[in-house]
RNA sequence: GGGGCCGUAGCUCAAUUGGCUAGAGCAUCGGACUGUCGAUCCGAAGGUUGAGGGUUCGAGCCCCUUCGGCCUCGCCA
């Protein structure tokens, strides 16, 4: 076999005269009869190679029978090009072929690798390894390789240790749905894949490990999202005597470190905090889009005393009116009319109604000699006064349009805020490129669940509160401050963590308010509560999603896109066809029996 | 569990209100050509319209069932 002595993305000016080997997959051909051109690629580039029928006619007729993706070898001769290809870095040279060795033939791909023009997505996974052999899915696989290495050079430096939990694990019925591992030496009895390595991480501060970190694959089974897989992996980490600045110091400074790294760009230093009231306040979510203003107003005092039933119904019942302001026209004032009528009525509405939100109610703002109003089909509910209170309110300015939704105020924000971040992008009111990095605090640590009539953890049930709020366990949880966190850029979470207690009896506490019984707490976290017993470090920690980030560095909106080997929206992986049925002689060993289907 | 979009040649798509032998570009195969780089030109082959059933004189198109892909609500401590 010929021995490459380069790669098919090295060559250049410099090179010419050398004599060189160069081995890859047949990216395309040109047949000009005496004149031969072949595409090389490998995953370092692309490469022209030329065979003269004149100079070489053996080469010339061997060449012929060359197909795309056929694996081969050439020795030739580096030199300049006729008239140069700017698209290739190794554009000014070309090779031409004295000696050719095919490795191995291909089969006709199934389709064509050398024009990037879209292929079904179900065809890139069924031959996924045809997918990847694509520069842009090179590029991203680069990508998130850079991204682990920068975050382990990163951790050592700070003289955080590496270490690996288990895969096999317990199953603990909160949060997500488990995926459960069958136990041959036990009979009927089940590991579970860990949904995070949370506990153990946690444990590792008790054993005095002090700091750990760990990019780790996590399981949870709940439906695929564009950017949620059943399989995921996280850039987890724990560290003990920390507080709050701690963990959020040595993290800001490794996003900035990535972003730097991939995209050149450079994030200011520290990243905004924002408290969790302010940002659903402002924002109707817990992860707000800081590209762009618009924040969120409430006009229910002034919707209470119009004549307008619908808003004046919902304020009876406890509910609220919230809304946005939104200039009508693409990229602002001057741009072509975005906000049409038909575009609030039919787009918007529908969009709304996905977040349960029963309508939309608008208002289009007017300007006459510096006296604002408000037309539209309800401002005939309203008087002068309250018109010109409601424009002022969002500091509106002539040919805005309000949007407003009336319920109660859960629901109102849980539609506004995906309403917000849809006009922010239709109305073009941010440009590509742009990155608006916060930390979001202060969250509470519980949660009301009206079903169950108890409290539920916000973040989860190993989160400290804050010690101010200590006294607060006993007599008002839920307006408990908690010591979590979570990092957001452009209204995506791409991680969180918090301080953990400490302390047992602060931890049966909490057990106690989500109304896991004594019984319950043994049987399921009983070895985490015993180790904490005996000496717990303060400890806190986070974990960072790496394929969202991912996702972001290499600017896709589809998680399958920066995983090498995705799975579907059912959970298949069309490349292997896993899942799949086994044999009984399995199942036998296991001392399981499957149920008649239905 | 619910809602939406999609499935036609190897690939990407087209096919008027249901109407003649289901078309095009690329890929494939054959031929031509000494400078292309998404080569070009000439020609050929390529189809159970995802699957099954129904309505109709006639179905890619309408109806029902089903399989698959994507987006989404719920779900994701």
């Amino acid at each position: 076999m010929l021995k490459r002595t380069h790669t098919c993305g090295q060559l250049r000016p410099d090179d010419i005269g050398k004599k060189i080997i160069l081995s890859g997959w047949v990216h395309n051909w040109r047949d000009h009869g005496n004149i031969y051109f072949l595409d090389l690629r490998d995953r370092y580039g692309i490469t022209q190679l030329v065979i003269d029928a004149e100079k070489t006619p053996d080469i010339h007729k061997q060449v012929q029978k060359i197909r795309c993706e056929w694996v081969v070898a050439v020795e030739g001769t580096v030199r300049k090009r006729g008239e140069e290809n700017p698209k290739l870095p190794t554009g000014s040279i070309e090779i031409l072929v004295e000696k050719i060795e095919v490795l191995n033939e291909a089969a006709t791909p199934p389709f064509e690798l050398a024009d990037a023009g879209k292929i079904s997505e179900e065809l890139r996974l069924k031959y996924r390894y045809l997918d990847l052999r694509r520069p842009q899915m090179q590029s991203r696989l680069e990508t998130r390789h850079r991204i682990t290495k920068i975050a382990r050079d990163y951790y050592n430096e700070l003289g955080f240790w590496e270490i690996e939990t288990p895969m096999l694990a317990k199953s603990t019925p909160e949060g997500a749905r488990d995926f459960l591992v069958p136990c041959r030496l036990f009979k009927n009895t089940f590991y579970a894949l860990p949904q995070s390595p949370q506990l153990f991480k946690q444990i590792l501060m008790m054993s005095g490990t002090d700091k750990y970190f760990q990019i780790v694959r996590c399981f949870r089974d709940e439906d695929p999202r564009a950017d949620r897989q059943a399989e995921f992996t996280q850039i987890d980490v724990e560290a003990s005597f920390v507080d709050t600045n701690d963990i959020i110091s040595i993290h800001e400074k490794l996003i900035a470190k990535f972003w730097k790294e991939i995209l050149d760009i450079e994030i200011p230093l520290p990243i905004r905090r924002m408290g969790y009231k302010e940002a659903v306040d402002n924002y109707g979510i817990d992860r707000p889009d800081l590209r762009f203003d618009m924040k969120l107003k409430d006009v229910s005092d002034i919707a209470k005393n119009s004549t307008f039933k619908v808003f004046k119904t919902v304020i009876e019942k406890g509910g609220v009116v919230r809304g946005i302001c939104c200039p009508s026209r693409l990229g602002g004032p001057g741009g072509s009319q975005i906000l049409t009528r038909n575009y609030i009525e039919k787009d918007l509405t529908a969009f709304v109604a996905d977040y349960g939100a029963k309508g939309i109610v608008w208002l289009k703002v007017s300007d006459e000699g510096g006296k604002l109003s408000c037309t539209g089909s309800v401002a005939k509910f309203f008087d002068a006064a309250q018109l010109e209170q409601i424009a002022k309110r969002f500091d509106a300015k002539n040919g805005d349009t309000l949007l407003f939704i009336a319920d109660t105020l859960k629901n109102a924000n849980k539609a506004l805020a995906p309403l917000r971040c849809r006009l922010g992008k239709d109305v073009k009111l941010y440009g590509e490129g742009r990155f608006e990095f916060v930390w979001i605090t202060d969250f509470p640590l519980f949660e009301w669940n009206e079903e169950e009539n108890r409290c539920d953890s916000t973040h989860h049930p190993f989160t400290a509160p804050i010690e101010a709020d200590l006294a607060k366990l006993d007599t008002d949880p839920l307006s408990i401050t908690s010591q979590a966190y979570d990092i957001v850029v452009n209204g995506s979470e791409i991680g969180g963590g918090s301080i953990r207690i400490h302390r047992p009896e602060i931890q049966q506490k909490i057990f106690d308010l989500l109304k896991i019984t004594r019984q319950q707490a043994q049987d399921r976290f009983g070895f985490f509560l015993r180790a904490l017993d005996y000496g717990t470090p303060p400890h806190g920690g986070i974990a960072l999603g790496l394929d969202r980030m991912i996702m972001i560095l290499t600017g896709t909106d589809n998680i399958r896109d920066v995983i090498a080997f995705p799975k579907t929206q059912k959970g298949q992986c069309l490349m292997t066809e896993a899942p799949s049925s086994v044999d009984q002689k399995q199942l036998d060993e296991l001392n399981l029996m499957l149920k008649p289907e239905k």
